[in-house]
DNA sequence: CGCGAACGGAACGCAACCGTTCCGTCTCGA
DNA sequence: TCGAGACGGAACGGTTGCGTTCCGTTCGCG
């Protein structure tokens, strides 16, 4: 995707397009998006920010939206490795504090929901995060689950999809939405929860009420 | 706070705004809104979607801002009953089933995101939400645990504050985040996991993992 | 070493938008 | 009945934004 951008030279480039500029447009990118909005920004605003010329930006990408999901889908891109503590509960609650470690950074919870939002609307963008972010994320997750199951602490015929949902849910809710403080023991207590919900959550149709 | 709009008269209207231009002015705002999104409304726009002209705008809200916040107030007030089915289970059913479908509205999920981006960073936004659609409906989510209590099925020291967002969190993060379709049969499964779940996360911190 | 290209910066044309101010018409309320 | 005022519509000035183009400077690859 990065490599025919429109823009890049197909050959013999004097002088190639120097990282630090493409960093600084990022940084601005970001902080400028936390702060005015998606609709709101303006290229003006961010080559201002990062100190750069505007040329800089239309050196790299055709227009305003390219650059937009470029830089999105680029930042995106976090691998983390799976923790493996030996327990569904301890793998939960690893997992679930580094999450929302990463979600209580200043600008998450303005960035990442105008994100989502702007997901709605753009299809390419949607197409990004479910390849960058939704899809990684959901199999590391089920790989959690799965591990969980080889144990014998999640019967086998328990429903990820819904367990995934279960998961990733109540943290974005919580800090995304609300946004309000989640502390260490809460996440705990989450897991504690999360972990009897998994269980109970067969793919029949076996309803377990009461 | 409808009644000092700073633009109302203070007495003596002899024709009153109508209705039926407030009402076209809140279509045209919410299409817009889902179309282009919260920064890219244009007043323009709205008022040419609406068939109205742009002073029935001003003579309402003194600006755009002013309009877009007490437009989002006054769809936001949705006083559903509350549903008794007798079980916890049964009533977390029956408020998820009505809740995902009014989350199915073509609107919602391009609306509601938006509406939830742009309160991260506007304050009076922000504060307006959490007094007509946070407070109530956790109000009545809560009702319904409390139900249960008293009936037995939750333990008395359970995590209400938790449970909330456990209930409100996969509905969001599935139909709002994800956009992807919750069936009626997932939403039972659902129900059964939370029963659990809620059942699990007691105050205290004993954590009960495996 | 030298050329070509990226760099910061400024300016451009064009379009869109905000909020105001006019119209001429219609309609509710005193 | 009659007049104040809301109505749809059009136009205004001032501002902002996009994407392009042009500077003079800097720097890296051949």
């Amino acid at each position: 995707m990065g490599s025919d951008k429109a823009v890049r030279r197909t050959v013999a480039p004097r002088r190639p397009l120097q990282d630090r500029v493409t960093a600084a447009i990022s940084t601005a990118f970001f902080e400028e998006l936390a702060e005015v909005g998606y609709g709101q920004m303006s290229v003006d605003a961010i080559v201002r920010r990062a100190g750069v010329g505007k040329a800089a930006v239309y050196r790299r990408w055709p227009n305003k939206t390219a650059m937009a999901v470029a830089l999105i889908a680029k930042a995106a891109v976090t691998e983390q490795s799976v923790p493996d503590t030996g327990t569904l509960h301890g793998d939960l609650v690893m997992l679930m504090s580094h999450l929302s470690t990463a979600l209580r950074h200043p600008l998450a919870s303005r960035v990442i929901p105008a994100v989502v939002a702007e997901a709605g609307r753009d299809r390419k963008l949607e197409l990004v995060l479910r390849e960058t972010v939704e899809a990684p994320r959901r199999a590391r997750v089920a790989g959690i689950l799965q591990r969980a199951v080889g144990r014998g602490e999640l019967p086998s015929d328990c429903d990820v999809e819904l367990a995934l949902d279960l998961v990733a849910g109540p943290l974005y809710w919580r800090l995304m939405v609300r946004r309000r403080d989640l502390d260490a023991a809460s996440i705990v207590r989450l897991a504690d929860g999360l972990v009897a919900a998994i269980a109970a959550i067969r793919q029949d149709g076996s309803s377990g009420a009461s």
